[in-house]
DNA sequence: AAAATACTGAAGTTTCCACTTGACTATCTC
DNA sequence: GAGATAGTCAAGTGGAAACTTCAGTATTTT
């Protein structure tokens, strides 16, 4: 039935090319550290400095700045740096397009687990 | 779904260690790698086993493996093995998680920025 | 029974990511 | 201008995650 393909270990490096992320890539990975996750809970709150967003977090003024980077990556913050302040505000932009993007999928993983359930329900009929 | 055949289902090995991260976060990370997703996508348009679910991916089926554990901890895949062979559905009781938990804060985030943007409001109205 | 199939488990390698340190720039306050 | 404040940059560390290899265990086939 199955095609016996071996699954050797084909030493295809897929990984040594420059590999371009997706947005959906981005915006999952952003999503997945907790960290990353409380400083878009706190900045529900207002806007807020680098360091002020630091403060609680218990980690370097350093590393807040990248987790920035890759929050505005995806456009779940926006920053505006006036003088020597750096100023941190939430954007629902990324959050929509992570809802667009789970909505999409869901839709359409839903219309092909029916498809498959209905002729999984067919067969079903004359086995049981 | 459709009632599954007990014929002889081997209990799936899953290590119960302590489960130090959220739900969220699990979910999160996830869906966070391509491959897991790929795995998903392909699953929707029917059950596989892991040697098929392996076989276009270019990677080992331990690997492919490793994934479905994960996978299976936040209920996005549930797996049955039956003789030798282990096969693998798509679950969207993980993917209804995800949606909860966007809808969730979505709402709670909005609402702050609204008491926020009013808060902001009557400011403005005391300093005129 | 022997061989092939379909995983499973343990352990190693490699690559990535969060986080740090320390030096540096720009800006505000005195 | 001197010193404090807010953030930036370059490089490096440690540990987790992805993936591998290889040996082992059931199960099916011949």
């Amino acid at each position: 039935m199955s095609k016996p393909a071996p699954a050797k270990p084909q030493a295809v490096s897929a990984k040594t090319e420059p590999v371009l992320k997706s947005e959906s890539d981005r915006l999952f990975h952003a999503l997945g550290d907790p960290t990353r996750r409380a400083m878009l809970d706190r900045l529900t709150h207002g806007p807020l400095s680098v360091s002020a967003l630091a403060a609680p977090l218990g980690i370097t003024i350093t590393a807040v700045a990248q987790h920035l980077q890759i929050l505005e990556e995806c456009d779940l913050v926006r920053t505006e740096k006036l003088g020597r302040v750096r100023t941190c505000r939430i954007e629902m932009a990324g959050f929509d397009t992570l809802e667009k993007w789970i909505a999409a999928h869901r839709t359409e993983w839903a219309r092909r687990l029916d498809q498959l359930g209905a002729l999984l329900d067919e067969l079903d009929e004359g086995s049981e």
